[in-house]
RNA sequence: GGGCCUCUAGCUCAGGUGGUUAGAGCGUACCCCUGAUAAGGGUAAGGUCUCUGGUUCGAGUCCAGAGAGGCCCA
């Protein structure tokens, strides 16, 4: 007789084998044929919602790592809130206006900005948007993320573009947009501004000139003394309103061919600029450069006073330690001028030419103005040093040509109206990890206004107006509204094809001359402004506003989640979000970013391909993803093992129940024999944690918990035990329905609780669950488990016999090292102990079923000379005695005496060989 | 240069309010099983807790520096 012929071995169709760059795309399509996404959002309608906002990535390229996990982890935190029973769509969004799209769309199309219409960089920016955005989408699919990927939200939308015109008008109404001079990078050769993506820096040669600043009255009872400054730029001269010194340090007064001039000590001793002065100059006066605040000095050429100021990135080594600071002209000067209130002169046209402002150089160019400058200063007598210095200076990225810092009228945020109002709202929001809000609250201290338009075509146009008579700009709310109106309706290039008539829909008249001709703004708003409405323009009359949370990586304090905030708190007074989670970056194996240049990138989809998206899935939720990720292909292995580990642990627990069906196997728990109560109270205590972790997204916390349940409580004890139940014992018996109910639970429970992380293999999984055991097609339309439903009071001490058969196993260890015993199975358990002889005694026959031994033998006394546990502070005494039981050869168990010697079958297997007629 | 953060076995992670020999899994080595089999079970060896000072009877845990790395600014 062929006895494993007899014996009930698993089946199923769940391979050992994963698969999974091959059976995953098939899965992917089956969850949107069967409109997976939106069957669980029709399951949980009407019930508490909880909304994960998304915020857009940039569509200008494939996505990467950085993109995966970010998408990951959000998709984990979805798929558990709607497992849950919360509502929680997800609605994908895409960032496509901007600068790299649209250098993205002049390179690959070759366009020539000054012949082609504005209309036409626009639409071939939006074909370079649209393409990544599905890109990206198809990407985001394959790695198993659910969302509502046919209707995300692009902010090249109309309904959205007029979002963002909305919010600006709330601002407008608000009274936090004003315009002001600021200076920006620009060339005069293009007549153009330039973003910080557009300038690339080379060597130049300037002009470097020692120009000296006579002081407005005495300094310690010196009459006639000057400060002296450094500078490249002569023709910034003009401009200058002040002059910066470094705080708290020590200054000197010098004096030099007979005058007396100010600088700081350490670039008297160090400076190149100055060395023309050391050798023949002396000290008469050190002192600390606060004495020097407000002070002024006579500007060398102009009618004006400098301003002496103070300023932190004053460097000391190089120039005199003194700044010529022209607000107009330079961005730390602008930030000073700011500081101390100073105005913002700005002489240059865009054509870099000077205005009348000063007559010597009216109508000349800066690079001519430049000589003339110096000529003046020379005969002056305030022009103590001239040479040339090269220098990394800004080039403009289309005519190489050097560009100038200009200040023009640009759109501003103000920041200092509602700094108080944001750094409260910070207290409103929880963040994960908590120092986030500290964080968040520093930089918010610190922030500047922000400037909201860019000098560009591909965005969303500022709708403001100017009087064509006086130039006076005109932002009208219901104009505003008005043309929101007409965006949503037909875009925001109407803009740019329509007559300024057409947007306004009243009697306007300019409040500052009584004009009644205008014109269209040409600037186009920030992109970080656009993306910051989001809120507003998806969530608010739609989602819900605040939502629950936001989760992006830890550049965003500085970003989408600060940007947000402020136009969030300026449009509707409070935050956008109830939660922040961040999460770092992707590094690599040496803990170092992912450049090109090093050649350490890797490509998510790479290793979708070669491992499969759950390999990634579960790489991330296993990280400590607040923290950077490192990431390589030897790391992944791990991750692969453990996924082997996590499959084959399924497997089994499937191909144990291919005969069971829980509408006639059903038991209560309370009526289960001992080890499966007690593994099914484990199983409440399981749940409940893994619940809390993923409450504070501390996701390894709550893979792990599961993997360790998997390897030491299943796949360790509990199926390694009950294999002899499930292949030996009869199909029908109470034992085995019982092991099998209690595994159905469990497996199913398993399946919904990873299927956040493992989406494919528990989809997978479950299609090989015997079909009339499941209600649903699919796991995902599974309700999260219930721990309370699997407490069961007063197993307890199953602990501790559980801790008793861990400890004892390196004792047994001695016995199969030494040769004398090879598995328990064929060895007699002896137990000895003054302590404990009751509580081993009663629970003798669970011993021997954890132990897998052929007898368990209790004593009540201690032993002598033989190994101990300690247990509860008693020590156990462990001897091993090889049986001289006989073997059942079919269920290789050892009995003191089988019922059938000549088939070397025992009672049980005897009496289940008869009931399935082998001896008929 | 500034703000924030990270640094525990080869790898991924645990180690509330400071307290005896720092834990787990993977990997490694060795053993068992061959009815989860390109599987399963077991045991063992691996750590100056990045470094240097300090507080304390006592620090991975608190404080101050340093180093390496990350994000954001300048």
């Amino acid at each position: 007789m062929d006895l494993s012929k007899t014996v009930n071995l698993m089946k199923t169709d769940f391979s050992m084998k994963a698969n999974l760059p091959l059976v995953e795309p098939d899965i992917v399509d089956f969850w949107i044929e069967n409109r997976i996404y939106h069957k669980v959002l029709m399951k949980n309608q009407g019930k508490a919602n909880k909304v994960l906002h998304d915020g857009p990535p940039y569509s200008n390229g494939k996505i990467h790592l950085g993109h995966a996990l970010n998408k990951i982890l959000k998709d984990i935190i979805v798929k558990y809130w709607n497992l849950k029973g919360y509502y929680s769509p997800f609605v994908p969004g895409w960032d496509t206006h901007g600068l790299p799209n649209e250098k993205a769309a002049i390179n690959t199309y070759n366009i020539d900005r000054k012949k082609v219409s504005e209309i036409y960089v626009r639409e071939k920016s939006k074909e370079i948007a649209v393409y990544y955005s599905e890109i990206q989408k198809e990407q985001f699919k394959r790695l198993g993320v659910f969302a509502d990927w046919d209707n995300p939200y692009l902010t090249l939308n109309p309904s959205y573009e007029a979002g963002i015109i909305r919010a600006f008008g709330k601002l407008v109404e608000n009274g936090y947009i004003y315009r002001e001079l600021k200076p920006v990078y620009w060339c005069y050769d293009c007549e153009t501004s330039l973003a910080d993506a557009e300038i690339e820096y080379n060597d130049k040669v300037s002009h470097s000139i020692v120009v000296s600043f006579k002081l407005d009255g005495a300094f310690y009872n010196f009459e006639d003394v000057y400060v002296l400054v450094w500078t490249t730029t002569p023709w910034t001269l003009p401009a200058n309103v002040a002059i910066a010194y470094k705080p708290g340090s020590e200054y000197i007064v010098i004096e030099y061919l007979g005058k007396k001039y100010i600088v700081a000590k350490e670039a008297y001793l160090n400076s190149e600029q100055l060395k023309f002065l050391r050798d023949n100059s002396s000290i008469i006066l050190s002192f600390n450069s606060d004495e020097l605040f407000g002070l002024r000095a006579k500007h060398p050429f102009i009618e004006r006073y400098s301003l002496l100021v103070y300023a932190t990135y004053v460097d000391l080594n190089n120039g005199t330690g003194l700044v010529h600071t022209a607000p107009g002209h330079g961005y730390e000067d602008y930030i000073t001028g700011r500081k101390f209130d100073l105005p913002i002169i700005s002489p240059v046209d865009k054509e870099g030419r000077f205005n009348d402002e000063v007559d010597f150089i009216s109508g000349v160019h800066i690079d001519k103005a430049n000589e003339l400058i110096i000529d003046k200063l020379f005969k002056s007598g305030n022009l103590l040093w001239k040479g040339s210095i090269t220098h990394s200076y800004p080039h403009c990225w289309r005519c190489h040509k050097p560009v100038i810092f200009r200040a023009t009228y640009q759109w501003f945020l103000d920041i200092d109206k509602m700094r108080d109002k944001l750094i409260s709202s910070v207290d409103k929001v929880e963040w994960y990890p908590s120092w986030g809000e500290d964080r968040m609250k520093k930089m918010i201290e610190s922030r500047p206004d922000w400037c909201l338009s860019r000098q560009r075509v591909w965005g969303v146009f500022i709708p403001a107006l100017y009087c064509k008579n006086c130039g006076n700009h005109i932002l009208d709310p219901d104009i505003i509204e008005h043309i929101a109106s007409i965006v949503e309706k037909e875009g925001s290039d109407v803009w740019w094809k329509k007559e300024t008539k057409y947007f306004i829909n009243k009697d306007l008249i300019c409040p500052n001359c009584s004009g009644r001709e205008f014109e269209k703004e040409k600037d186009i708003f920030d992109v970080w402004f656009e993306s910051a409405v989001s809120h507003f323009a998806v969530l608010y009359n739609n989602l819900g506003h605040p939502c629950e949370l936001y989760l992006e990586g830890s550049d965003q304090y500085r970003g989408w989640f600060q940007v947000s905030l402020i136009t969030s708190v300026g449009v509707l007074g409070y935050p956008p979000y109830k939660k922040v989670l961040t999460h770092g970056w992707v590094l690599d194996h040496e803990g170092r970013a992912m450049h090109k240049s090093l050649g350490n990138v890797i490509d998510p989809m790479e290793i979708v391909e070669e491992y499969g998206a759950d390999i990634l899935r579960l790489y991330f939720a296993t990280s400590e993803y607040t923290n950077d990720v490192r990431m390589s292909k030897n790391t992944i292995n791990f991750v692969t093992e453990m996924y082997k580990k996590i499959r084959n642990t399924i497997r089994f627990m499937l191909g144990n129940i291919y005969d069971f069906d829980v509408s006639i196997h059903k038991f209560n728990f309370t009526e289960l024999p001992l080890l499966e109560k007690y593994v099914i109270n484990q199983h409440s205590m399981l749940i409940k944690t893994v619940e809390e972790y993923i409450e504070n997204f501390e996701f390894h916390r709550y893979v792990y918990h599961i993997y360790n349940y998997i390897v030491h409580l299943l796949s360790s004890l509990y199926l390694d035990v009950r294999k002899d139940v499930l292949y030996t014992y009869e199909k029908d018996s109470f034992e085995r329905r019982a092991c099998q109910f209690v595994i159905f639970n469990i497996l199913r429970d398993l399946l919904v609780m990873l299927f956040p992380v493992l989406s494919f293999t528990c989809e997978q999984a479950w299609k090989n669950i015997p079909l009339h055991n499941i209600s649903s097609f699919s796991c995902y339309l599974q309700d999260w488990p219930d721990y309370k439903k699997y407490k069961i009071e007063g197993i307890e001490f199953y602990e501790k016999i559980v801790t008793f058969y861990r400890s004892v196993l390196s004792i047994f260890e001695k016995y199969k090292n030494n040769g004398s015993l090879k598995t328990t199975n064929e060895s007699i358990l002896n137990i000895y102990s003054d302590r404990g002889y009751e509580f081993f005694d009663r629970y003798k026959n669970l011993i021997k079923e954890i132990f897998r031994v052929a007898d368990v033998k209790i004593f009540d006394h201690k032993a002598e000379n033989i190994d101990y546990v300690v247990l509860d502070d008693t020590n156990i005494y462990v001897k091993f005695d090889k049986s001289n039981y006989y073997k059942c050869e079919r269920c290789w168990n050892y009995y003191q005496e089988l019922k059938d010697n000549s088939l070397k079958i025992c009672h049980r297997c005897y009496e289940v060989l008869q009931k399935i007629g082998m001896f008929a």
